[in-house]
DNA sequence: TCTGGGGTCCTAGGACCC
DNA sequence: TCTGGGGTCCTAGGACCC
């Protein structure tokens, strides 16, 4: 039996964009997009008055300048972003240990315990606001729920600087007017899948009998049921508790299309530097090497692995082994984006992190070492690439988290 | 003027071993 | 000459999340 829990969603409104506005005044009252270094780049986040033209997430730069031709462009800036999220999720730590960091601005909290000290969750939800809105000048989207399905659903449902909540009497009348694509889980395409059953809103899905979605959608199936009828007992799990990181890896659209076996090869040694140095830093090591290609024509990709039989995170290896993909591989078209994944990972917990840095730089000068005297030439450029010369490989990605491996702070 | 980047989970088929 | 299953690992691709 499900006990009634108290689960709070907390979305930053604008979050990348809230950051720059805070940190430039110059810039706050006005339609601002962040977007990314290289030259092939899109808006990661708009602010609200941009977002008043129509300028959104996902557009190219051209696109939001016609929507918006007054609009400021920020080159985002991860370590400020970072920085700001673990100072927020710091706040959060205040009214319950249980904060479970979803995203660098979304995080679930389990204030079933913390009520009785803070009188009710609507106040933490004031109390949290006023802090983060004084300290960062930063909106945010609060829902309240039974469970954390609900509670993110529910703040979404009011933006920016809302405050919605689902009381478990309440879920099944909410349910009832929601299309089943609002749920976190349920894509553009697994709508489109339900509507072709006359599946449109939540209340619909729970309704529906179990059996054809378990036929039609497998594993997923059960859960789209659940989903539908407002169920979901999974837990908050705080940092500490998180399970280890799965993969590291990297990718990056180029500059343009490129055929040069040579080009193809410097890039790929650039992602592998930064797949190693990440792995390294963690003192992780990683069995699988997954190179990716996405092709001119952008709907072409393919990717290609492949498991050694030892694991590694030398520069170096993971270069060689990507190299051996790509060896194997018969090019169709010129190349657009390449990737470069590390998997299959195991852990080296026996490593004090007091030694880490040290082994970092150990391992860093011993790559770059390996490198310079194996690859001569374009090494130099590589060097100078990772050095600062190279800041189109600026990495901005609403998917990093504050702590850890998924910080990912390379450039 | 085109369309970013870092992850997770699931499926389906094949190899290989017992 | 025809015919087993179960388990595990690997691979490629797709859907989803931020």
């Amino acid at each position: 039996m499900e006990k009634n829990r108290i689960i709070m969603h907390i979305d930053m409104n604008a979050f990348f964009a809230s950051v720059e506005q805070q940190n430039n005044p110059a810039l706050r009252g006005k339609p601002v997009a962040v977007i990314g270094s290289a030259k092939r780049t899109i808006i990661t986040t708009s602010s609200y008055e941009a977002r008043a033209y129509g300028v959104k997430t996902g557009m190219t730069v051209w696109e939001a300048k016609q929507k918006c031709p007054e609009i400021s462009l920020v080159v985002g800036d991860n370590r400020k972003y970072t920085y700001t999220s673990a100072q927020i999720m710091k706040i959060m730590l205040q009214f319950t240990p249980l904060v479970e960091v979803f995203s660098i601005d979304e995080a679930f909290l389990d204030l079933s315990g913390s009520i009785a000290l803070f009188t009710s969750a609507e106040r933490i939800a004031y109390l949290l606001k006023a802090q983060i809105n004084h300290h960062f000048g930063i909106h945010c989207s609060i829902g309240i729920a039974p469970n954390k399905l609900l509670a993110k659903l529910a703040s979404d449902m009011e933006k920016p600087d809302g405050l919605t909540v689902i009381r478990p009497e309440e879920a099944t009348e909410v349910l009832e007017r929601i299309p089943t694509g609002e749920l976190c889980g349920i894509g553009a395409k697994t709508a489109r899948q339900l509507a072709l059953y006359g599946i449109k809103s939540c209340g619909e899905l729970g309704r529906f009998p179990v059996e054809i979605l378990r036929k039609r959608f497998g594993i997923i199936g059960e859960r789209l049921h659940f989903m539908g009828l407002g169920v979901d007992d999974s837990p908050v799990i705080p940092a500490g508790d998180a399970e280890e990181v799965k993969s590291v890896g990297h990718s990056m659209t180029l500059e343009r299309d490129i055929s040069d076996r040579r080009e193809i090869l410097k890039n790929i040694l650039q992602l592998s530097e930064m797949v190693g140095r990440r792995a390294r830093r963690y003192n992780v090591y990683g069995k699988t090497i997954t190179l990716s290609i996405r092709y001119a024509d952008f709907d072409t990709s393919v990717g290609r692995q492949e498991t050694l039989s030892c694991h590694i995170n030398q520069s170096e290896d993971i270069y060689k082994a990507a190299t051996c993909i790509l060896d194997n591989l018969v090019l169709l078209q010129p190349i657009r984006l390449l990737g470069v994944r590390l998997s299959n990972l195991r852990y080296e917990s026996n490593q004090l992190p007091l030694f880490s840095e040290e082994r970092r730089k150990t391992f860093l000068v011993d790559a770059m070492d390996k490198v310079n005297n194996r690859y001569g030439d374009f090494t130099v450029t590589f060097g100078s690439l990772l050095d600062g010369n190279n800041k189109g490989s600026y990495v901005i990605s609403p998917a990093w988290r504050p702590d850890g491996i998924r910080n990912v702070d390379v450039k």
